[in-house]
DNA sequence: TAAGAATTCTACTACACGTTCAAATTCTGT
DNA sequence: ACAGAATTTGAACGTGTAGTAGAATTCTTA
């Protein structure tokens, strides 16, 4: 039987290459126009190739728009596994979170399938997905809950605020254009400034 | 010619609930799966009717849409009349601003297409929706202003934290449902405190 | 209760788009 | 330069769905 080992690193490196830029382009077409309203031959267009030459990366559409899911869900837990070997105090991991949230949203757009809409995934992959956002969620949670502990945070309902947080920022792939005036990372700072003063006790 | 005053008011009025129950239904179709995923005979299966009946009354799907925007834009706009009427601080004002707008994205989900994309309009709505929509953002910028002027608030660009107001709002439609425990007000008084907190001084 | 208007239905059309498949082309390693 | 693999293409198919037309039904009013 054929092994994966067969096929000379260089091929593999090209193939990898090539599906993260058809991911890529697709990611850009799904942001500006939504899954439904994307053709296949968007995708291609942007590529320079016909939408059949796609099939040769992924099985079908919903490959692609699962793909993206996963690879900004593997971003933003990045993101936390370092708030909590970098910071120690909820503030500081928090602030951390939020600003490279924001990055992904602006920097490389990477993040930007977190503001999908899921319904347009095959149902295993739409629960794997949705488990993920909530394995997110729950660490924003916990951080609020712990600085709310040490009595950083006032103490409310956290849930709310993770939300506010979470829409704040995913709300982002919705207005920001590269070309605009803000950035991050001071876009970043003041998302950052500004959701967690509004935590802080008085 | 015709003139509008030949049909009896009773039904006009028929017809004007009628209208109102299609785009109801429309409403939270596109809400749950999006323009595209949505499909005619789904609005009309909630209706317990057949698709062509639609047609009655609206001309097209992009009316569905369209109308669903103007109403939601009209909720909002009233909001900030009547926040101005009401109110005289900064901080009183955007906080009944965004209670309201909480309240019709939870209440009546009547909010929610202020979270939806635009892209699906005509060209000339989508003007139209687009424009409506940054006299809004103007508006709570505005307040901002003021509030900072004011000595309220904190010295920032109040372009950051109308996005970030807007987009924790409007985040909603996507995590909300009517049978969980989170609701308006509560909810409503939550976000206005963790938003405004978020701006004010020291 | 009957005429006419309003509403909804059935049957149909047109077309966009995801997907398949085999042929054509380009790339890789020897 | 050649063989074989990788990639892309053109042509075609099937399906889902927006929209149309006219007949059937229900509602309104006098």
């Amino acid at each position: 039987m054929a092994t994966a080992s067969q096929v000379s690193p260089h091929i593999r490196e090209k193939r990898r290459r090539r599906r993260a830029q058809i991911l890529s382009a697709a990611l850009r077409a799904f942001r500006e126009q939504g899954y439904h309203a994307t053709t296949l031959e968007h995708i291609a267009e942007r590529l320079g190739v016909r939408k059949t030459a796609l099939y040769h990366y992924f099985p079908d559409k919903e490959a692609l728009l699962y793909a993206c899911h996963l690879e900004s869900l593997a971003q933003v837990h990045r993101t936390v596994a370092e708030a909590r070997e970098r910071f120690t105090t909820a503030s500081e991991q928090l602030a951390h979170v939020i600003r490279e949230h924001v990055r992904v949203m602006t920097d490389t757009l990477e993040g930007s399938p977190l503001a999908f809409e899921t319904t347009a995934l095959a149902p295993a992959h739409q629960a794997e997905v949705i488990a993920s956002r909530d394995a997110y969620e729950h660490a924003l949670r916990e951080m609020i809950e712990r600085g709310i502990a040490a009595g950083e945070f006032r103490p409310v309902d956290p849930k709310v605020p993770v939300f506010a947080i979470l829409g704040a920022i995913n709300w982002i792939a919705r207005w920001y254009r590269p070309e605009g005036s803000l950035h991050a990372p001071e876009l970043g700072n003041q998302f950052a400034d500004h959701l967690i003063h509004g935590l802080a006790c008085r």
